[in-house]
DNA sequence: TGTTGACCTTGACGCTGCGTTAAGGTGTAT
DNA sequence: ATACACCTTAACGCAGCGTCAAGGTCAACA
C-alpha cells in the first residue's frame, strides 16, 4: 500500500504541512517521488512516522527525534532520562510560578492597605535585593556564610507587618543617607544613622549579621555598577559615601 | 537621575535588546530621545519596568502585561487567575508526559524480549486505538456507555503479558481477515472467524462488550476514512467487508 | 587634534514547529 | 470541457528576544 501525502497525513492524524516539513529536515523522506513530483511513502514510512510521533508525544524536541530514529545505535534511553530531567526541572519551575502567582492574588485581593505605588516601590526595592542574592554569591565565599540563602527565605515569610516596616526603614535609610551626604563627612552623626539604619535594614535579610559582610557589602555597592547606579541615582558619589560610613560604623576603618 | 539604554539594562538586569524591543512593541518607551537619537528613561521608566519585570517573572506574556501595566482599570487580578489556570493545566499535560516519559524509560530498560520492530509494531496499533478512543465518543453517544472512557485506563494496566496476548490477537485478526476476503463471503467461516477475534480483541480494551456498540464500531471503519486507511491498507474493501462479517456475527444482520 | 574604544542607532535574520495563504500544476469524474 | 480535489514550492507569521552588521556619537587619551 502507497500513500500520497494527505492519505498518510489523514492516517496518522498529522496535517500535510508536518509531513512536508519533515521532509524538509530530513526526519522522515517519502520512498519516492512519482513523475508528477507527488510525495509517495511505503510501509515504512508508515512505521517510521509512528516512531516520530510516539517520541513527539512524550515531548522530545525534533532534532532529538531524529537522532533516535535514525541513528542505529543511538542511546534512546539516556536521551529519553536526560529529558525527563528537564521536565523535572520545568515542573519545579511551573509550581515556584504557580505559587508566586498565587501569592500575588492573594495580595491584590486581601491586602487593603497597599496601594499600587507603594506595592511596586517594594518590588523596585525587591528587585535590587534580588541583585544582592545574585551578587551575595562573592560575600558567601568571603565570609563562609549561609546568610544569603537565608535572607531568601526569610523574605519570603515576612508578614505585611514586616514588609511594612523594612520599606520605612529603606526609605529612612535613603533619607538619612541623602542629608548625611550634603554634609560631605562619612564619620559624622547623620552619616552614622545612616550606616545604622542600613545595619537594621540588612538585619530583615541576613539571617545573622557581621560586621565583616557589612563592610564587603559597602564596598560591593561600589564595585558592582548595579548597586551603584542605584544608589548613585539621585547624588553621583552616594555609594561609595555609604561604603565609607559604613566602614567608620563597622570599625575598619577610622 | 536619567538613563541610557545600557545603563537602565543593567540596573534592572536585562539586556538592552529587550528595552529596545520592549520600546517597539510600545510597551516601554523612553522618557525622551535626545538630539543625538538615544533612548532616554527617567524615574517613571524604572518604576514601569520593575512593574513589567515582576509579571514577566510570573509567567505572563507580553501582551497580558501591557495591558496590566497601560490600562489603569484592568482587572489585573482576573488577568492572574485565569494565568494561574493556564498554568495549572500545563502542570498537569507535564505530570502526565513525565509518567510517559518514565513509562517509556522503564520499558526500554526492563523488557529484554520486545525488539523495537515488535515494539513499534504495537505503537502503531496503539495509535489506531487511539483514534478509536477520540472517535469512540460517537459510540458513547449511541450506548450511553463508558467504555471508552474505561479502555483507556483498562490499557494503561495493562501487563506486558496482555500486552503480548493483545498484539498476537491483533495479528491473528489481520491475518484471518485477509484470509477471509479472498473468499469474498463475510458470512464465510473465515469471516466469522475474524469477526470473533476481533471481538476477543476489543474485550481487553472495552470493559463491557455489546453487540451494537461491536457493530457501531464496525461502520465506523467504514465511514471513517482514518480506520478505513488502516484496514484497506493491503487489501482496499477490506473494512466493508470486516464491518459486513460484524453485522453477521452480531446479529444485525443476515 | 586625531584616534581609539565604548557606547548608541536601525535593520534584519535566526530560533521551534508548524498554520496559513498564494500561485500554479495534476488527476479524475462528470 | 469543466469542475473539484489534490499536489507542488515559496513565503510570511507566531514570541521574545540573541546576535551580527553597518554606521553614527561621545569621552578620553596621545
Amino acid at each position: 500500500m502507497e500513500y500520497t501525502v494527505q492519505k498518510l497525513a489523514t492516517l496518522a492524524g498529522v496535517s500535510s504541512r508536518t509531513l512536508r516539513y519533515y521532509d524538509e529536515i530530513g526526519i522522515l523522506k517519502p520512498a519516492r517521488i512519482n513523475s508528477s513530483g507527488y510525495r509517495i511513502y511505503g510501509q515504512d514510512e508508515v512505521d517510521r512516522l509512528q516512531q516520530i510521533l510516539f517520541y513527539r508525544e512524550l515531548g522530545l524536541d525534533l532534532d532529538s527525534i531524529k537522532k533516535m530514529v535514525t541513528a542505529p545505535y543511538f542511546d534512546g534511553a539516556q536521551a529519553l532520562k536526560e529529558h525527563r530531567e528537564k521536565l523535572l526541572e520545568k515542573r519545579q519551575q511551573l509550581d515556584a510560578l504557580i505559587a508566586n502567582v498565587e501569592k500575588t492574588i492573594a495580595t491584590k485581593e486581601g491586602r487593603i492597605t497597599m496601594s499600587d505605588q507603594e506595592k511596586f516601590e517594594g518590588f523596585k526595592k525587591k528587585l535590587v535585593e534580588d541583585n544582592e542574592h545574585k551578587y551575595g554569591e562573592e560575600i558567601r565565599q568571603k565570609y563562609g556564610d549561609d546568610q544569603v540563602d537565608q535572607s531568601n527565605a526569610k523574605m519570603m515569610n515576612m508578614s505585611q507587618e514586616d514588609y511594612e516596616k523594612v520599606t520605612k526603614l529603606a526609605n529612612q535609610v535613603n533619607e538619612t543617607l541623602a542629608e548625611a551626604f550634603k554634609t560631605g563627612d562619612p564619620a559624622g552623626e547623620l552619616a552614622q544613622k545612616a550606616a545604622d539604619l542600613h545595619k537594621q535594614w540588612l538585619t530583615f535579610y541576613w539571617k545573622e549579621y557581621s560586621k565583616e559582610a557589612h563592610a564587603g557589602l559597602g564596598q560591593m555597592y561600589v564595585d558592582d555598577e548595579r548597586f551603584t547606579a542605584y544608589y548613585d541615582k539621585e547624588q553621583p558619589g552616594t555609594a561609595e559615601f555609604l561604603r565609607d560610613a559604613i566602614l567608620i560604623y563597622t570599625g575598619m576603618k577610622k
